[in-house]
DNA sequence: GTTAAGATTCCG
DNA sequence: GGAATCTTAACG
């Protein structure tokens, strides 16, 4: 069985590919170029999608998601300074940022902010999958995306979605270690999509 | 070079 | 409650 032929994809030799989306549906960098404070709150209810190799497209609606805000922030790994696993996150918002955790469990992320001011926000949940350990797992987010432009990528990217999301904020998940200060930041967001 | 710990998940 | 599993960062 073969991939789904979606309308806004093309056939170049043998393969349909998938054209990039037009710009009103799609997410640009430039949503991405703004304090993560800003585009984090408003990420709960948008697509993420992703294109297989084999052409399968899957979208799920993101459901909660985690703010990690500069070096301030001894939550946020840039808070170690400037390494080669950071150097993303010293860049302008809009790319992508994954790391593994525990050896066995890929984090995605998409850098927020302008130059220098390294944000990112960790992609919790969508719809279909609880977990950012799942979410990558079924997503397929590996190494290979690190450094992917979330603006023009053909694999993965975001789209809006008119479905009404109330956004709930809470203390982010799992980092204690960074203390109380940084542990009581209510930088967790949680979508209640409405379902009428 | 060595080591401790982690933005997690699953099993008992 | 604890293991799985390995990269990163800190230290010697």
């Amino acid at each position: 069985m073969g991939p789904e032929i979606r309308q806004d994809s093309v056939l170049v030799g043998e393969q349909h590919i998938l054209q990039d989306l037009p710009s009103d549906i799609r997410i640009t960098s430039d949503f991405f170029r703004r304090d993560v404070l800003e585009v984090a709150p408003s990420l709960p209810g948008k697509l993420l999608c992703r294109r297989f190799d084999d052409g399968k497209i899957f979208k799920s609606r993101i459901t909660e998601v985690e703010a990690y805000r500069g070096t301030d922030d001894l939550a946020c790994h840039a808070s170690k300074g400037r390494t080669a696993r950071t150097e993303i996150m010293f860049g302008a918002g809009g790319s992508v940022y994954v790391y593994l955790i525990y050896g066995m469990y890929w984090m995605l992320n998409f850098v927020t902010g302008e130059q220098n001011v390294p944000q990112a926000v960790l992609i919790r949940g969508v719809e279909s999958v609880s977990g950012p350990g799942r979410l990558a797992r079924e997503y397929g987010i590996n190494k290979d995306f690190y450094g992917e432009d979330i603006g023009i990528s053909l694999r993965l990217w975001l789209e809006d979605s008119d479905e009404p999301v109330k956004v709930y904020s809470s203390p982010r998940i799992g980092i204690n270690y960074a203390g109380e200060y940084w542990a009581s930041r209510p930088w967790r967001y949680t979508a209640c999509i409405d379902k009428r």
